[in-house]
DNA sequence: AAACAATACGAACGATCGTCCATAATTATT
DNA sequence: AATAATTATGGACGATCGTTCGTATTGTTT
């Protein structure tokens, strides 16, 4: 376990050079990786489209595989910043479920990655190979469904949502909104329209709303 | 597109050997691809794993993009025989559509494909990749949500389905539980029940059906 | 049995990959 | 200004990939 790795360094609040180039590396390996995969995204490649040399990008994560946790990371900051937090400034509960919707139908509408949702087709990707890279995919997604859990779950103590609802069923049937429509709008292209998952988010939800 | 490579070949009603080796490499190919994605396979693996030379299962696609574009077509076949097949026996419309639910999520459960369902990673695993295997997973998905629409809109005209709903958006629901219930059980093992899927699945089409 | 076509084989190719290492360049510390 | 630590570089390595080619081997047809 004796790595001379050295990892990201914080000097005196400032950032260490080391860490500057391995954000500007991640972020370019995350386009990189929504159009050739977590296991496609290849160390030569992401050098060459930097315009550095392939030993440097190995240098600054130590292996292929801490790259693609890295990725993994990253993907989840930006779904945070472009997802969960706008959602975060409305009611717990009904309201902020459907802020969760509206905000990832129209974080994957604006395309933020050119291949889609990394997450999505890295999880279906790597559901075959145990490594790090895999758990930490499914860390990330476990975490996803705790949140519309947890709101569900509010909902229901709110009287908002009926109370028989169980939130892992109704949390499953609305990431099941989602990612049928990143998968249909990256497979079918322009012929698919995010209205069909706004749709599917409301009357999913409807269905389990107490009658007002 | 003067190719050397000879095709099947069926001589008087029996199929030649080419045809024959070129199943049983399939049928593997099948398998690895559920594990290892439909890129991630490999023809030197491929040959390893049945025992014979990596030449000879190049010679009998002619590349690896037509051994692509063959597993999908084979995987099609699994699901026509384990799926929809069974659900043909039933009333078209709304029985049937209960019975492709259940199809799916017992052929889900039994594990046909180790690696979950070959068509559900491969399609968005591919969706940044133009080619013919692209196309041919795209066909196939086309025909899936056909099939799906088309009992909709019978079961609309028995009166078994509210007359408002729209069949594209029905089936981007139902579809999106079985994806997901592919989805999870891959990413969370045993911790996931398709039992969830099999309650989605009935929840959805709970919601359209017509009071009787 | 002879001739032919189909199929399988082994070896080799160019390309790409992740990784390692010695060294140069850069930045921080004394 | 000198020294030490960090970061970047280019070259080389073994491995794996898809593909090609000449040649056995097998099966079919005359």
């Amino acid at each position: 376990m004796t790595s001379k790795h050295t990892g990201a360094q914080i000097v005196d609040g400032r950032r260490a050079r080391g860490a500057r180039t391995r954000e500007a590396l991640v972020a370019e390996a995350v386009q990189l990786a929504s159009v050739e995969g977590l296991e496609g995204l290849s160390i030569a490649h992401l050098a060459a489209r930097i315009g550095t040399a392939k030993s440097s990008v190995h240098a600054s994560f130590g292996s292929k595989e801490a790259l693609q946790v890295a990725v993994v990371a990253h993907t989840r900051d930006i779904l945070i910043d472009l997802v969960i937090a706008p959602a975060l400034k409305t009611e717990p509960g009904l309201q902020r479920l459907s802020a969760l919707g509206e905000g990832w139908m129209s974080y994957l509408e604006r395309k933020t990655f050119e291949g889609g949702c990394v997450l999505s087709s890295a999880s279906l990707e790597m559901d075959g190979r145990p490594g790090p890279a895999r758990d930490a995919i499914a860390a990330v997604m476990r975490e996803w469904l705790d949140l519309l859990e947890d709101n569900i779950a509010r909902g229901i103590a709110k009287g908002e949502i009926t109370a028989g609802t169980d939130p892992a069923q109704l949390a499953f049937a609305l990431n099941a909104v989602g990612m049928a429509a990143n998968w249909q709008s990256q497979l079918f292209g322009e012929t698919f329209s995010y209205d069909t998952g706004r749709t599917g988010w409301a009357q999913v939800l409807a269905q389990h709303k107490t009658p007002s």
